[in-house]
DNA sequence: CCGCTCCATTCAGCTTCGTGTCAGTTTGGG
DNA sequence: CCCAAACTGACACGAAGCTGAATGGAGCGG
């Protein structure tokens, strides 16, 4: 089971990571940035999310998780004495919380216990004109059959349904395909959203012209 | 719902059987002999068993309860660094085990899952295109002709069934068969796969690539 | 204690399929 | 009308996955 840790404290950090990795596999992130990309590139099974961070409260990214329709699990780790984060914590989509300082077998035990949570829901679907989106499943259905999507088809599909109705630039689907920095001299991304095309339906994504692309609701 | 505790730890057995009296009823043996002489005499409806015991090893008492073809839900108590044990515990056909010293909540979850598992309904049989499984007695058939698996086709099938229409990874897989941790370096669970494919038929596994397989419902 | 059987594990050779690239074509803005 | 941007069919390559066969070990019956 893969866990994302987001935590800044390096101590603490360190001390869950280790005691997690006996168990799961884990990547410890110290950033919300950086946690927001690495949600964007791996398929994580539940996120450890502390809410005190140097570039921003976890809240806010929380919440556009849950918007998103993503459906990961999260645990949000708090401080003792920030009870009113606990409770906008879970209003805001948390699954569970940890009050800070914790014992680390009770982490696991919540951890388990969200997981096994988790995996007795229903996968939520979205709908989008004839399309419906499973993200847990990874399926998707035109007109109610279902549609055999590649890897990269679906990063680019993912990609456009966390920015419905926004434009997402060339250069993000590239970073999306091939991950940053990648100096990639090729058509590849028009490759791509002309493959969802044929199987999404033509008028699924819409193109705009040196612009990039856009996906609407 | 009654749990027979077979441990001979005095202090580790007192800690558990209190802990869990306040939910269950719980019946303490601490050698092998005096389970196996509960198990015949007293219906329990979940097992904790401890491998170390002073006279003699539990696998061979586990096994003997699994040939014998006894439904009994079975948790297996190894110490931290047993984990030969723990792959072992699951061939001789434990459900699941927990690792000394362990967190009494983190216990608790566990029988709660595995009895969840085993007892999910009255006639537990589920059924999956042309494919029925018993969990409990941990059968199967295929358009009515019961099937033989083996311990590890078994541990596939079940993983599946647990996350019908998700995607199962191959790493989770490779945690199912071997634990967690083991740097296996083989294609073993594309093997079990095969395998399981041939006896469930073709098309009751999906591959995804690069991600791993689903089983739908 | 010895063979027998079944199962787990590994390996190698094979197949399938996703990917990236290119070339020729189409589109649309200026 | 022209040119840049975008589209799309085709194709070659390599990675991922599949499966038959060989090996060795554990359990079991004689």
């Amino acid at each position: 089971m893969r866990i994302l840790l987001i935590e800044d404290e390096p101590l603490l950090g360190e001390a869950v990571a280790t005691h997690l990795k006996k168990t799961h596999a884990v990547d410890w992130m110290q950033t919300l940035d950086d946690g927001a990309q690495a949600i964007e590139t791996v398929s994580y099974d539940l996120m450890l999310l502390d809410l005190n961070l140097p570039d921003g409260h976890g809240l806010n990214f929380l919440r556009s998780i849950r918007k998103s329709g993503r459906p990961l699990p999260v645990i949000v780790i708090t401080a003792r004495d920030q009870i009113r984060d606990r409770i906008d914590g879970l209003n805001a989509g948390a699954d569970d919380y940890v009050v800070k300082p914790f014992d680390l077998d009770e982490l696991s035990a919540r951890i388990f216990a969200v997981q096994r949570r988790a995996s007795a829901l229903p996968n939520p679907r979205q709908r989008i004109g004839a399309i419906e989106v499973d993200q847990a499943a990874r399926k998707v259905w035109r007109d109610g059959e279902e549609l055999q999507l590649t890897a990269r088809e679906w990063a680019l599909l993912d990609s456009f349904m966390h920015r419905l109705g926004t434009i997402v630039s060339k250069s993000k689907l590239e970073e999306v395909l091939y991950g940053f920095g990648s100096e990639i001299e090729s058509n590849a991304v028009e490759v791509y959203v002309s493959r969802l095309r044929k199987k999404l339906g033509s008028n699924s994504i819409r193109t705009l012209r040196g612009l990039g692309y856009r996906m609407d609701r």
